[in-house]
RNA sequence: GGUGACAUAGCCAAGCGGUAAGGCAACGGUCUGCAAAACCGUCAUUCCCCAGUUCAAAUCUGGGUGUCACCU
């Protein structure tokens, strides 16, 4: 039987630590899954896995595109399936650790995508919407899609444009596209590991106390750095939490200090999303942290949740 | 000690006699090619306290308390 366990949680929660602990215990090897340690150069801000602590433990799914490159999830599957396969070919445990929903369980659906589109119809859609509103785009999505048109939000602007687009691209509607791949069954059926804090506040203060240490890291060095290699700020990858930040403050918009606070803040929101999301994955055991825990406790609940399969 | 201004949700804040805007935070949720993104929902039976005027008061009057500013 494949063996893939699946560590997810929010930002901060502790799931690198756990990953390299579990692989070293089930002979396995780790394949990321987080929507921005994919860049190089970007590893203060994202929390990248330094070299001590990934050791000689096979890692991947770090570092793979440069920050001004376009990726995508298709992309992300499209690298990561193979890998999978591969490490299960050799016998071996494939640990994923993902703190990005939408790449964990595309991964593990087996959602396939189409290839990127490059017929210029988003650009239109967008123009459309920017000179006669987004109502334009609705009212015309009503046509192929009323389905989509229904549920939409109004003010969901970017589904809205993508409903739309994927119509125009395929000749077939954003919805049937959702039916015609909810009735596949998942791809893999792994293990799933949830982290967590007990309390809430727990965890944001250590997402508060992570924010300064980035800092004293040399977060600030590292944003330059990439600046002077030329990525363009406006680079999907420079809008990462941690980095745009800075990159106002350095433009005079606030003070360096505000930067700190924002990024606090859009972090602890962000952790929020994610609970969000993998809260509603009944397939996941949770372990709930509380602070000043030994870490041999969790890799104890962790081992137990693993072998009880 | 005197004079003046102000007291509205965790924070900022509108309201100026007709039955508590808005923003942030918090909390809950959505998510199928930008996802560290984008989007949605909930959140003051009550306006510092007491008394009064009025059909009706957060809004007016008197007193109290607190904060700030200036004066001595």
């Amino acid at each position: 039987m494949d063996r893939i366990i699946c560590i997810v949680g929010p930002t901060a929660s502790g799931k690198t630590t756990l990953s390299m602990a579990l692989a070293q215990k089930l002979n396995g090897e780790v394949l990321s899954c987080d929507s921005m340690q994919i860049y190089r150069g970007m590893d203060i801000g994202t929390a990248k896995p330094t070299k001590e602590e990934i050791g000689d433990i096979p890692h991947y799914m770090t570092d793979i595109v440069d920050p001004d490159e376009d990726f995508s999830v298709g992309r992300y599957v499209e690298m990561a399936d193979k890998l999978v396969q591969d490490i299960l070919s050799r016998g071996k445990t494939v640990i994923i650790e993902g703190g990005t929903g939408l790449y964990v369980d595309s991964l593990i659906l087996g959602r396939s995508f189409a290839p990127t589109p490059k017929t210029g119809h988003r650009e239109a859609l967008e123009k459309l919407a920017e000179e006669y509103g987004i109502e334009a785009v609705i009212e015309l999505l009503e046509g192929f899609d009323p389905e989509s048109a229904k549920k939409l939000h109004p003010a969901d602007k970017k589904r809205i444009i993508r409903a739309a687009e994927v119509y125009l691209e395929t000749g077939k509607s954003i919805t049937q596209h959702n039916i015609d791949s909810l009735v596949q069954p998942p791809k893999y059926s792994p293990i799933w590991i949830g982290l967590d804090y007990e309390k809430r506040e727990d965890l944001y203060d250590r997402i508060n106390r992570r924010v300064s240490m980035m800092f004293d890291a040399g977060l600030l060095d590292e944003i330059k750095a990439l600046l002077d290699r030329g990525i363009p700020e406006t680079a999907t990858s420079m809008q990462a939490l941690g980095y745009k930040e800075p990159i106002a403050a350095l433009h005079g918009e606030y003070s360096m200090d505000e930067a700190m606070h924002r990024i606090r803040q859009r972090t602890r929101n962000f952790a929020k999303r994610q609970l969000t999301w993998f809260r509603r994955n009944q397939a996941i055991s949770w372990i709930y942290q509380y602070p000043g825990q030994p870490f041999d406790e969790v890799l104890s609940q962790a081992l137990a949740i693993a072998e009880k399969d």
